[in-house]
DNA sequence: TTAATACATAAGCACATTATTATCTATCAA
DNA sequence: TTGATAGATAATAATGTGCTTATGTATTAA
């Protein structure tokens, strides 16, 4: 179960503070209505490998976004069982969408879009 | 004009990371319904005022809080006219409560409830 | 005027965070 | 198999953050 309140304000502050980086803020908003490949993220933030992989697993050790291997790539999305979900929600509801970034993406064939 | 959607996601960032502080989250919870004076905090968060000072002023240069000198003290509140008040005020919507801290100072007969 | 209180700010240090470089595993395609 | 691609992780370097100490200003009370 998810509620829109936290229940310590460790917690809340820990929460904002993963999402006060940039590059991770954007890579969660992205992921609110898309699953991306870390090689994805690489592209479009024009960062190295390390760093992106870096953030995720921060992201992932407080749970708030899930991994899918698929083949050799792996997926990432927010993670909607997590007790924080909703907190992330109410907080990208007022994030301009980066939805653009994987447009930019698809313009230049570099979108992952295996099969299933 | 202050709307809950913030323009630019380096923007959104960067107040995220300044609400990603456990002491700046607490004490701008606090002062979503009441004003606070420097003192004040230093007694509840049992921290040098320095320390104090310098989270309010980060807080006073993204103008997410002001300030009102009143005789020797100078009262924090939440500014209402920042263009983010209503993204501040859309997430401490899901953060605890933090008045039981005042209410501790009452108890210690250390608020400051001065005139006026 | 003098002393005390409230607060701000600068400098320096300790610790945390981020990025880079190097290396390792897993998957896929030849 | 072998080579190439995708990704994770460890070590390290660069940067940022938050704290303490020291000091300055403003206000009040003596």
């Amino acid at each position: 179960m998810s509620t829109k309140s936290i229940d310590s304000i460790e917690k809340a502050a820990q929460i904002l503070k993963l999402l006060g980086d940039k590059t991770r803020l954007s890579m969660v908003k992205l992921i609110e209505n898309n699953e991306c490949c870390v090689c994805e993220f690489v592209d479009i933030y024009q960062a190295s490998q390390p760093s992106i992989s870096q953030h995720l697993r921060k992201l992932r050790d407080a749970e708030l976004v899930k991994e899918r291997r698929k083949g050799q790539w792996v997926f990432y999305s927010l993670n909607k069982e997590s007790q924080y979900y909703e907190f992330v929600l109410g907080i990208l509801e007022s994030v301009p969408s980066q939805d653009e970034r994987l447009k930019e993406l698809e313009k230049q064939g570099l979108r992952i879009s295996c099969c299933e």
